[in-house]
DNA sequence: AAGTTTTATTAATCTATATTAAGAATGGTG
DNA sequence: CACCATTCTTAATATAGATTAATAAAACTT
């Protein structure tokens, strides 16, 4: 399972078999059955994780009881919610799995001290976080900018995969509709 | 001017003299008059700005026109187009002073050599860019799940400093809603 | 300081999207 | 396979926020 984060971390910054030993050692698996949660509102964030199968998503639950995505984890991609996580503050996410998830966890004090064990993993999460920096200004812009339908039709060109694999509930919580007004918007086709 | 940036770099992640040699060696000072560009849509950023005094701002402009404000930037505060910086693809950000700003200019190719000469400015920049993610992620849930009046009310805690320098306009096109709507929100109180 | 441009206010009207509700379709679970 | 949950659809009604327009107040510029 490790080897899935391997190849990804190798393919941003290639690492020594001794590093790779290290990275080894410093994970812990962990398998996710369907709505099981990774971490929830009201706790300090311990652990990043790594998606190596299914699919998790940070979420924030709203005064009325609304579910508000922040963002999927489909395999291969890392979630945490990064201000719990960074800050050591409770934070308003909940983190839960979509479908039955394999994630590799990593908690704040290894990623902290395996900086400077390791310094290309620092790098490997500064492009990793400048990516997703990049990615989040880009929804944010749309959000500004966009009615729903483009911000919809955005959503399934930029992830066709997610498309099949998550409810449009899920995508409407998203792209921040309602799934009422998602189903009317597709009805229009 | 160049003090300021040493003292903030040297808040997070202290420096060596030598190393803060080099940073003086590869920044550029540059000051802009209010309104003028740093950056313009359709160019590919070849910096990230460091501000010292003044401040700028970062906005898309949609298909009417309307200006989106993705970034303010007052003083001590890191600006780019963080996409089009990393990418390097043209984007679709402008990024221009709101009034009279003096900035430390730092270039993509600068920055690259400088992790490998001073491996505790990647550790600088991975920090910055997790806080700025943190910060960014917060602002979408918050455009996700509250009405226009909260997220005025929160942007006046969040930053009381900033509201009585820019334009009431300015803070409208950052929490998503036009100027008139602001202002009446503002007279109900 | 006058003149010009930009910003802020107010109010009437309009629209994209929310809410509510009820039935149909799907899908996970025993 | 059958049942209960959840999700999806449709439609009527409601509303937060946009648009338009006109005037007032600031704020630059010369």
């Amino acid at each position: 399972m490790v080897d899935h984060l391997i190849k990804h971390i190798n393919s941003i910054t290639p690492l020594s078999a001794e590093e790779e030993s290290i990275v080894v050692e410093l994970v812990r698996e962990k398998t996710l059955v369907r709505k099981q949660f990774l971490h929830r509102a009201g706790e300090i964030a311990q652990y990043s994780a790594f998606v190596v199968e299914g699919c998790l998503r940070s979420y924030a639950v709203d005064r009325n009881g609304f579910e508000h995505i922040l963002q999927f984890a489909p395999a291969n991609w890392w979630i945490s919610d990064m201000y719990s996580f960074v800050k050591s503050q409770p934070s308003e996410l909940n983190i839960d799995a979509l479908l039955e998830t394999k994630v590799l966890l990593l908690s704040r004090s290894c990623q902290v001290s395996i900086f400077d064990r390791i310094p290309k993993l620092e790098r490997y999460f500064r492009i990793l976080t400048e990516n997703a920096l990049a990615a989040s200004n880009l929804r944010t812009i749309n959000y500004l900018s966009l009615p729903a339908k483009v911000r919809y039709e955005k959503f399934c060109t930029m992830y066709p995969t997610l498309i099949n694999t998550i409810s449009q509930k899920s995508v409407a919580s998203y792209i921040g509709i309602t799934p009422e007004f998602l189903s009317k918007l597709r009805g229009e086709y």
